[in-house]
DNA sequence: ATCCGGGAAC
DNA sequence: GTTCCGGGAT
């Protein structure tokens, strides 16, 4: 083992398998994706997003034309739905007026000048901000989330009151920055999460972490 | 009836 | 610490 980080990785993939993060099917999908997932289970964004590719509005033009009620309509499923929307469009205008509706040209160039100009946007926070350079831009930026917290909080490995950025760091300073292993890693940690690593009743037994896990430890010896 | 979501702005 | 919001689980 090269370190726990790693070795926790590998626990994961091998019991998991491959994900190839992230379910959509173009880049500028993923940032619409990004936005309408903040604070909101993904299942509800599956809906916001069928409505809007059943009104051809997955593309930055589109989105960009449509009245602003009508997507908080398309939306609504996401749940937040006038910030999203105005969000969304404010990012859509951007990318549309400045980059010519360009997406890589947006997430091109040096990676820590990119991600300060995506954090200087109306609705785009750090997690946002990187889940946009990792899976729409392929740029090798960690993606921090609840679920990143919580995980390496009961693995032991954070105190819990760790903020974003130093989340980030300890994954970035303990990984090689190669995008395929950060896209699968934060893929990983989502669905341990979601199938083991729940908030309120997690299951520690058949969990693949289990060996490696004082939380999981304790919570089956009671 | 409350809780929790692949957060962010204030 | 509050607000923004919907939808499934408990």
């Amino acid at each position: 083992m090269k370190n726990k980080l790693y070795d926790i990785f590998h626990r994961l993939a091998a019991h998991f398998g491959p994900l190839h993060w992230w379910p959509a099917e173009t880049p500028f999908e993923v940032v619409i994706g990004a936005f309408l997932t903040q604070n909101t289970a993904w299942r509800n964004v599956e809906q916001a997003i069928a409505n809007l590719r059943q009104a051809s509005a997955l593309e930055p033009a589109s989105l960009l034309a449509l009245p602003r009620g009508l997507l908080e309509t398309l939306i609504r499923p996401a749940g937040f739905f006038r910030q999203k929307a105005e969000n969304l469009q404010s990012f859509a205008e951007i990318l549309c007026h400045r980059y010519g509706g360009d997406l890589a040209a947006l997430l091109a160039g040096d990676l820590d000048g990119v991600r300060g100009a995506l954090l200087s946007l109306r609705g785009v926070g750090p997690e946002t901000a990187d889940a946009i350079l990792l899976y729409a831009g392929k740029r090798p930026s960690f993606v921090v989330d609840a679920y990143t917290r919580r995980l390496f909080t009961r693995l032991g490995l954070l105190k819990g009151s760790e903020g974003y950025e130093a989340i980030r760091t300890l994954f970035m300073d303990n990984l090689p920055h190669e995008v395929d292993l950060f896209n699968e890693y934060h893929a990983l940690i989502v669905e341990e999460c979601k199938t083991f690593c729940r908030k309120g009743a997690p299951s520690c037994p058949p969990c693949p972490l289990l060996a490696c896990c004082p939380y999981g430890q304790s919570a089956v010896a009671l």
